[in-house]
RNA sequence: GACCCCAUCGUCCAGCGGUCAGGACACCAGGUUUUCAUCCUGGAAACACGGGUUCGAUUCCCGUUGGGGUCGCCA
């Protein structure tokens, strides 16, 4: 049975390059009815506090990799790993030495075998380095802690592992490990090792780059499933030209074939597509609470407010908004007098021959329709244009300027519908009165 | 520096000896729409270079160049 695992040490943060190499474990699991596992390696005390084991946590239930079984945590098996070593130590495979003379005492030293090594990568192929290349090197320093390389391959043994797959960073520890299997006279498991994923100047991630980090992209508003989605195909494709594709989808059709042994430039335009598309497939009822939530976050909604109208809000929104985190920005008038006014937008709609005329008659003859609505709005404009023989767009667009103060969002009538006659009344009146203090007495004909 | 890995449009992928080198994102033009978004149509855009092998190389081999990784009592 196929067992793979995602080991990550918990650092605060879990960068997409990690996180990627989980959903290949998970893909690949899934793919041949087998398990996936989590490793917390938190033996650096310094680091792995437990605020950065629940970053971990939340990053991999948000993204929906939870684990076939409970997590190991490797602070918890410290005597196994000294257990190893002391076995290694008997059977010959290690010795005790001051490495380096550095006078801290001694620390355990593994011996490499002493022969050429090969091992058969899934995405590489065959890895070879020559016996002169292979240095012994510590596996319990001199302060009794055991080293990475000794405590993860007994993990993975107690785990039984049969695929580890991760970041090529480890292929050069790869030799290292497998003698350390053959030692410990366990099987070998497979290895894939990914190509990593480099930013958009084709460098390796660093601090200054930002956003690389999982808990960033669920912030900023992006939907888990396309971050999934995305981050699967960024160096792996189904064969054919499938992009949007579920997580069952992936998995029946995930294998090491199909993934890319190069690296791969992180590009947020297509990530923003792809949330896009799934954004638009989502029903209102499922992320009206994520809009929501923007919202609240810019003072734009209270407990107890009227959810019916935020409602109204998001459906003439249709698929604007593409990203969870851009709610408030692009719906802000519907929310509050206190809405930012284009000016490039105000001077061409409403500083034009005829606009103040114009949205001085439609005001009022709004003001005596006997309802309200995005219909009757649509008539009453329409008919206008016609007695007077001018261009639908010519109403239309300075209503949307007084009205929003942008040029772009919903349809006019049903935005003027939901923004309700009381508000639709004073701002003509208010972009009215600004039209006419801006406007010039040549261009001012009313 | 040593060892190892990698190389198709700007970006991500398809191609696995014979293709008008395909798709997607982004970009450009046009259409639909009261604006924007959506949608539709069209366009520009790539096999890093040099040698081989072969009737024939993007594809196989070797170099060059360019990127990247690793060289800890870190993980």
């Amino acid at each position: 049975m196929v067992r793979t695992r995602f080991a990550p040490s918990p650092t605060g943060h879990v960068h997409i390059g990690n996180i990627r190499a989980a959903i290949y474990n998970w893909l690949y699991a899934r793919r041949h009815g087998g398990r996936f596992l989590l490793r917390i390696e938190d033996t650096d005390p310094e680091r792995s506090t437990p605020e950065a084991v629940a970053t971990v946590h939340e990053a991999m239930e948000w993204l929906g990799l939870q684990p076939d079984e409970p997590p190991m945590y490797q602070s918890t098996r410290r005597q196994a790993h000294l257990e190893a070593a002391e076995r290694l130590l008997a059977a010959g495979h290690a010795y005790r030495e001051d490495k380096g003379g550095t006078g801290r005492g001694k620390c355990l030293v593994f011996r490499m075998p002493g022969t050429d090594m090969v091992f058969h990568d899934e995405i590489k192929g065959d890895l070879r380095k020559p016996a002169a290349d292979l240095r012994d090197f510590v596996i319990v320093r001199s302060d009794g802690h055991p080293v990475f390389h000794l405590a993860n391959v007994v993990d993975d043994i107690a785990m039984g592992i049969t695929h580890v797959i991760r970041g090529d960073d480890h292929i050069e520890n790869t030799y290292r490990h497998v003698a350390l299997f053959q030692a410990l006279g366990a099987d070998v498991p497979r290895y894939a090792h990914l190509p990593m994923i480099v930013n958009a100047k084709g460098k390796p991630y660093s601090k200054r780059d930002g956003a690389a980090y999982v808990g960033d992209f669920r912030d900023r508003g992006f939907l888990a499933d396309a971050l999934f989605n995305y981050l699967a195909l960024l160096g792996w494709s189904p064969g054919d030209d499938r992009e949007i594709l579920t997580r069952e989808e992936m998995a029946t059709c995930f294998s090491f074939e199909g993934v890319q042994s190069s690296p791969a430039r992180f590009d947020e335009r297509k990530l923003l597509w792809m949330n896009g598309e799934y954004m638009r497939k989502m029903p209102l009822e499922q992320r009206e609470a994520q809009h929501i939530a923007d919202l609240r976050k810019h003072g734009l909604w209270r407990d107890g407010d009227d959810l019916a109208y935020v409602r109204r809000v998001l459906e003439i929104m249709g698929d604007r908004i593409k990203l969870f985190s851009d709610t408030a920005a692009q719906t802000i008038y519907f929310f509050t007098d206190n809405y930012p006014v284009d000016e490039k937008v105000f001077q061409k709609t409403l500083l034009c021959e005829g606009a103040v005329q114009y949205l001085t008659d439609l005001a009022v003859r709004f003001d005596t329709l006997p309802e309200f609505n995005a219909a009757a709005l649509e008539t009453t404009v329409r008919a206008y244009a016609a007695e007077h023989n001018v261009k639908l767009s010519r109403l239309v667009h300075p209503l949307r300027a007084a009205v929003s103060g942008t040029d772009v969002g919903p349809g006019l009538f049903e935005m003027i519908e939901v923004l309700g006659r009381e508000r639709t009344r004073r701002r003509i009146a208010r972009a009215i009165e600004r039209a006419r203090a801006g406007a010039s007495p040549t261009t001012d004909v009313s």
